[in-house]
DNA sequence: TGTCAAAAGAGAATCATTCTCTTTTATAAA
DNA sequence: TTTATAAAAGAGAATGATTCTCTTTTGACA
């Protein structure tokens, strides 16, 4: 996504455009495989050496409030992020941090089905996100 | 549960049976809504008012190495814990932090075929979890 | 019963995140 | 354009869940 784009984008979520936000939204698109916050501050440091850590925070508070952005669930206490808005699974590693996007159409018409059958008592489904946990082979 | 048991387990899993190990054991099974650390120490305490939160840390993570609890993904600060330890599904309110159970025999089978004849490439999947994202209706 | 490695306890330390307060800036009105 | 102003950024302190360190206690087994 170019500069003028996010802009648009944040100027439509009716937020200020600022070159903090800018960049902070780059760095979770760029930096695609669902990063911590330190490494989202790592990433814009090294072309905007001054950011503070505090604004970071508050920039992704802000994205998340307005649906900018995701936060992903893990075990862990570091928060992470993700810029891919359309609903999609995750495939966690078992033994390292490591968190891929996985999306499936079919299967997500599958899960639609069944569930607008079977539907569960007492709750009303907005999302349904699977965590696939296991080992990456390769790479 | 019953003392006894959670001493045999304890004793299978080649950890000392000690009355703090238990005491977590028994407030987690019990708090059935995955707790965090914090309501774990405060049900505890009641009945053993002494003991210190780095104890119940560090059972818990032993619990945790040795699968006798199992970490909630959730996208808080807080850890919370599950005894229930067949995999099963989650229930996430979109508006608080209650997360309840969700058993489904049928819709597992339906994942397993999936998986099984479709496979993810260059991953090994070992466990298949949704997280369902919505509001609960009543209580 | 004595031995001893493991566990518990107390409190300090850690560190990701949040807060407070001051300065800067994006936006829009004049 | 300049100006006004609320919002945002920045610096650094504070917070709080969790971890660590060190000492004391204890469960397990001989
Ligand atoms: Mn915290
Ligand atoms: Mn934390
Ligand atoms: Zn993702
Ligand atoms: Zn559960």
């Amino acid at each position: 996504m170019k500069t003028e784009e996010i802009s648009r984008v944040l100027f439509e979520k009716g937020l200020k455009v600022t070159p903090q936000r800018i960049a902070v939204y780059e760095a979770v698109a760029r930096l695609n495989n669902h990063p911590t916050a330190e490494s989202i501050i790592k990433y814009i440091r090294k072309t905007y050496p001054n950011i503070s850590t505090a604004t970071v925070y508050k920039v992704l508070d802000a994205f998340t409030e307005k649906g900018l952005v995701n936060r992903v669930k893990t075990e862990k206490d570091m928060m992470r992020y993700d810029a891919v808005l359309e609903s999609h699974h995750h495939l966690y590693c078992s033994e390292t941090d490591r968190i891929e996007d996985y999306h499936d159409e079919q299967l997500d018409n599958i899960l639609k089905n069944y569930f607008e059958e079977k539907g569960i008592s007492d709750f009303k489904v907005e999302d349904i996100k699977l965590q696939i946990v296991g080992k990456f082979l390769k790479s």
